[in-house]
RNA sequence: GGGUCCGUAGCUCAGUCUGGCUAGAGUACCGGCCUUUUAAGCCGGCUGUCGCGGGUUCAAAUCCCGUCGGACCCA
C-alpha cells in the first residue's frame, strides 16, 4: 500500500494549481513585512491559527475556517516546513444577542462575556463552556493534523496579552495614527480613547463599559446601555477606574487580533471575505501587528462562506447545520472536499444536494485512483482526506439510500451490494459506513425513496392477484436465483396474457406500496423468502 | 461615496492567475439499447449574447478600462 501511495501522491506540478499549495508557496517565500521596511525573519514553525466566537452558533460554516487553515497547514508540511494549527476559543467576547431555545431571561446576560454567563442547561461550567464543548466533540474529527486550542479568556488570566497591552499603551500615539486612517476623517478616535475595555464592575459586562478618559495608566468608564443589531446590553450606570494591566477586561477588536497574532507568532489565518477590504479590521490589526508590535501581518486566507438553499446559515432562519448533524449523514472529507473546491466561490449547499456532492466526490475518487484526474483536483482529493485518500466506492449514495430502506439488515444490503457488483473486501466498511448514513439521510432529507410497504396494496387486478399467487406458489418450491426470478416473472406474465409492465406494478405495490422500484428480481431475491410468499399470499387472498 | 469578491448551459460548477484547437463536465431534459421495471448500465441528441460595452492582440471567458447586477466591508 505504502509504495502504492507514493506513486500516487501528488507531485510538485500538482501542488502549483492548488490554492492551498500556492498560499503555502507564497507564506514560504514573502521576505519583506507590509507597513514596515523590515525583512521578515524565518520561523522556526509557521503556525496558523484558526478561531471561532463562541457568541454565536458553532455551525458547520465555522469549520470553512478551520479545515481552510488545516489544509493550509498541510500544504506547508508538504513543502517540508514545520508547521501547526492552532484553535483559539473567542471566548471573552459578549453576548450579542439570546439565540434561538435559550431561555429569553437570558437578555439580561447580553454584553457580557460569554464564559462568565451562565449555562442556561446547568450541565457546563458557562455558557460558553457548554457551546465550546460540544463543539469540540466533534471539531477533531474534521481535522487531520494535532490541534493545540486556546481560550482568550484563560490567556487574559494567565497574563499572557500584559506585554502587547503594554507596548500598545506606551505607543498609544502610533496606535490611534493608526486607527484613524482607517477611519472617516470627520469621525477620528476622541481624546482619551484606549485599545482596551474594562469589564464593569459592578454589572460584570464587557459592552457596557463608555470610556470617557485615559490618564496616568488608569481608564475611566461609565456604564451605559449598548446596541447590537437586535438587541440590547442594558448599562447598570456604575462609574469607575480600571487599569488594563491590572483589572479584568480585554483588547478591542482592532488591537487583539494584532496581540493574538504576535503572542502565537501566526504565520497565517483565514477570514471571511468581508475582510478581504484593505481598510478591514484585518488590516488595521496587520498594521498595529507590525508596527507596534513588531511581528509581520498574517499571509491571510480570504473565503467566501457556505449557504444554505442560497440563504445565510442562521440560528433565526433555522437552517443552521450543526457538525455531529453532518457526520450523521456523511463522513468529515466529504465536507472538507466542498470548502477545499476553491476558496472565494459561495457555496450554495442543500440537503437534497448531498446525493450530488457524494457523486463528485465519488467521481474525483475514481479519477484519482485511475489516475485521470486534472493535477489540482488530485490535490484536492488528497487533501480532502484526514490521512491517507480513500479509496473509491462503487456504489452510488442515492442508491445506497434507497437500497438501505429494502434492505433493513446489512447483510442483506451488502449481499444485494454484491449483486450490483459494486463489492470488495476492501471498501467493506466503506460501504457500511455509507449505508448507514444514506439511510439517515433517506429517513430526514431524502424524499421520493420507497420503503417497504406496511399496507396491503389497493386496486390490484384479478390478473395481477393470479400472477402473485403463482409467482408465490412457485418461490415456494425451491430457492432461485435473481435470474431464474427475473425469468419466471417474465414468463408468468406472458402465460397469464398480463403485460409485463402490469406483472411488475403488482410486484412494487405488494412489495413497497410504489409503483416502481429496484429491478425486481434483487427485490425479492434480497428479501427473506418466506416473507415475500406470505406478502403475495395476503395481497391475493 | 470608496473598496473587495462573484457573474460561464434550466441547475451545480470547471476553465480565468500562465490568452491559443469548433467553450467543457455532471445533472436535468429528449431519443434509443439492455428479455419494455431502477435515482442501475450503455449509446446518441439538445441547450450558451462566457452579465454588458469598449480596448490591447494574429488570437480574449481569460489581460486592461468602463458599465450593470449580486454579496460583503468601510463610511
Amino acid at each position: 500500500m505504502a509504495w502504492v501511495f507514493q506513486l500516487m501522491a501528488s507531485g510538485r506540478e500538482d501542488r502549483e494549481l492548488f490554492w492551498a499549495d500556492q498560499k503555502a508557496e507564497e507564506i514560504l517565500t514573502r521576505k519583506r513585512y507590509r507597513y514596515i521596511d523590515s525583512e521578515i525573519e524565518r520561523p522556526s514553525t509557521y503556525v496558523v491559527k484558526t478561531s471561532a466566537s463562541i457568541s454565536g452558533v458553532l455551525h458547520i460554516g465555522r469549520l470553512s475556517d478551520t479545515i481552510r487553515g488545516e489544509s493550509v497547514v498541510r500544504a506547508l508540511l508538504d513543502q517540508g516546513a514545520d508547521a501547526s494549527l492552532i484553535w483559539v476559543a473567542e471566548d471573552m467576547d459578549p453576548l450579542r444577542k439570546v439565540p434561538e431555545g435559550v431561555p429569553r431571561d437570558f437578555e439580561e446576560h447580553i454584553g457580557m462575556p460569554v464564559t462568565d454567563i451562565p449555562d442556561p442547561w446547568g450541565c457546563h461550567e458557562s455558557y460558553a463552556a457548554h457551546h465550546v464543548g460540544r463543539y469540540l466533540e466533534v471539531l477533531h474529527e474534521f481535522v487531520g493534523v494535532e490541534m493545540p486550542r486556546y481560550s482568550m479568556m484563560e490567556e487574559y488570566r494567565k497574563g499572557s496579552f500584559q506585554p502587547f497591552i503594554k507596548r500598545m499603551l506606551e505607543n498609544l500615539e502610533t496606535v490611534i495614527e493608526i486607527q484613524n486612517r482607517y477611519r472617516d476623517r470627520n469621525n477620528p478616535l476622541k481624546a482619551g480613547w484606549a485599545p482596551w475595555t474594562p469589564v464593569c464592575r459592578g454589572c460584570g459586562k464587557i459592552i457596557t463599559p463608555r470610556v470617557s478618559g485615559f490618564r496616568g495608566g488608569r481608564l475611566s468608564y461609565v456604564c451605559r446601555d449598548y446596541s447590537f443589531d437586535s438587541a440590547v446590553a442594558a448599562g447598570c450606570g456604575y462609574e469607575g477606574e480600571a487599569d488594563p494591566l491590572r483589572d479584568e477586561g480585554k483588547l478591542m477588536w482592532k488591537g487583539e487580533w494584532a496581540a493574538q497574532w504576535a503572542l502565537w507568532k501566526v504565520s497565517a489565518e483565514g477570514a471571511g471575505k468581508e475582510y478581504a477590504v484593505p481598510n478591514s479590521a484585518f488590516y488595521v490589526n496587520g498594521e498595529l501587528c507590525e508596527r507596534v508590535l513588531g511581528h509581520p501581518m498574517p499571509v491571510p486566507i480570504f473565503y467566501e462562506h457556505l449557504m444554505i438553499d442560497g440563504k445565510k446559515m442562521s440560528a433565526s432562519l433555522g437552517n443552521v447545520v450543526y457538525p455531529h448533524e453532518w457526520l450523521e449523514v456523511a463522513p468529515p472529507e466529504l465536507l472538507r472536499f466542498l470548502y477545499n473546491k476553491k476558496l472565494m466561490k459561495t457555496r450554495s449547499f442543500s440537503w437534497s444536494d448531498l446525493p450530488r456532492l457524494y457523486d463528485e466526490y465519488d467521481r474525483t475518487a475514481m479519477g484519482y485512483w485511475s489516475g485521470d484526474l486534472e493535477p489540482a483536483k488530485r490535490r484536492l482529493y488528497e487533501i480532502s482526506h484526514l490521512k491517507e485518500p480513500k479509496p473509491y466506492v462503487g456504489l452510488q449514495f442515492s442508491m445506497a439510500a434507497f437500497l438501505s430502506r429494502i434492505f433493513p439488515d446489512e447483510d442483506s444490503f451488502i449481499r444485494s451490494v454484491k449483486r450490483t457488483g459494486h463489492y470488495s473486501e476492501e471498501v467493506h466498511q466503506l460501504i457500511l459506513d455509507r449505508r448507514a448514513r444514506a439511510r439517515r439521510w433517506a429517513e430526514r432529507y431524502g424524499v421520493g425513496i420507497p420503503s417497504i410497504s406496511q399496507a396491503p396494496a389497493e386496486g390490484l387486478s384479478g390478473l395481477q392477484k393470479e400472477f402473485l399467487r403463482r409467482l408465490a406458489d412457485w418461490l415456494d418450491r425451491g430457492e432461485p436465483s435473481e435470474e431464474e426470478i427475473q425469468n419466471r416473472i417474465y414468463g408468468l406474465s406472458k402465460e397469464l396474457g398480463l403485460a409485463t409492465r402490469d406483472a411488475f406494478r403488482a410486484v412494487y405495490l405488494v412489495i413497497l406500496g410504489e409503483e416502481k422500484g429496484p429491478k425486481a428480481s434483487t427485490l425479492i431475491a434480497a428479501l427473506d423468502r418466506r416473507d415475500v410468499i406470505e406478502r403475495f399470499k395476503y395481497n391475493y387472498q
